[in-house]
DNA sequence: TAAATAAGAGATAAAAAAGTCTTTTACTCT
DNA sequence: AGAGTAAAAGACTTTTTTATCTCTTATTTA
């Protein structure tokens, strides 16, 4: 469903909602460490999340990556439109090139259901929600 | 979600299931054609079905795949056990090594619901079932 | 000005997808 | 029965995509 850079880029983010509410910077080592990712590949993805301005970063000694208030608003679904794109939300699980509810694959509507609810989660609640969560629930990333 | 290999499976399969009730046989050229699939891509993937008596298959002129009694009551599920494996149905969409209702990542439950919903499409449902619900409702493969 | 850190470009490795060529099997026609 | 042929089976190669690593540059802080 999700490529590999997706994921990371998931769960680095809701690293990152999760410990620096306090204006704390956390670098890529530690939370390529903490996740137990490739650190250059993470690298990579953070980068390209903080051009899209998804998540904050500032250079040099006591610098590294971080999440403002208006980062902590947006929806997760920003980030995998970022790095994945937005296709898998439409595309047919059997690779069809056109399936839809006029024009179904044999699995179309109970592979539709479970998409939506998915995408529910990842379009209608923030960032800081979903992290909010993760402490109260004390969840894994 | 699946890999390529695994939607020109159940296509393939599906496809075979709807066009061989005759006892007819169909070759891999008409197969490819008909579902727009790379051709010997599509044969290798035909061959390892084959070899797992999912689907059945006689060499020479006037040779080609159908299903028998047999494969049409298997579930769908078996081919994707046979091409994927079953790591998709506990496999963790966010990645993480260990993610269970005990242990779950923030995506866990939500996914989860859903996600068992296509797997009991996948394996209540025998093949000849899905097929004739292709030729009933006319749908896409 | 030195050191720490992100940004960026690019190379390498691994996995997935697709294609080529050869061998085996079974049918058809004489 | 034997020869020719059409199809799957199998081994192998190439291409494409995804994932990972390396090295250099720019920026910021102390």
């Amino acid at each position: 469903m999700f490529s590999k850079s997706c994921k990371y880029g998931i769960r680095a983010t809701l690293y990152l909602a999760v410990n620096t509410k306090d204006g704390k910077k956390i670098g890529v080592k530690e939370i390529a460490k903490k996740l137990n990712v490739p650190k250059h590949f993470l690298a990579k993805i953070l980068q390209e999340l903080s051009r899209h301005n998804l998540i904050s970063s500032t250079k040099g000694p006591k610098g590294g990556f971080y999440l403002n208030d208006e980062n902590l608003q947006q929806p997760l679904l920003k980030i995998v439109e970022s790095i994945d794109g937005l296709q898998f939300m439409t595309s047919c699980i059997l690779g069809l090139p056109v399936c839809s509810s006029t024009h179904p694959c044999p699995l179309h509507f109970k592979a539709k259901a479970y998409r939506d609810r998915l995408i529910e989660v990842l379009s209608g609640q923030s960032i800081e929600a979903l992290a909010n969560n993760v402490e109260i629930e004390n969840l894994t990333l």
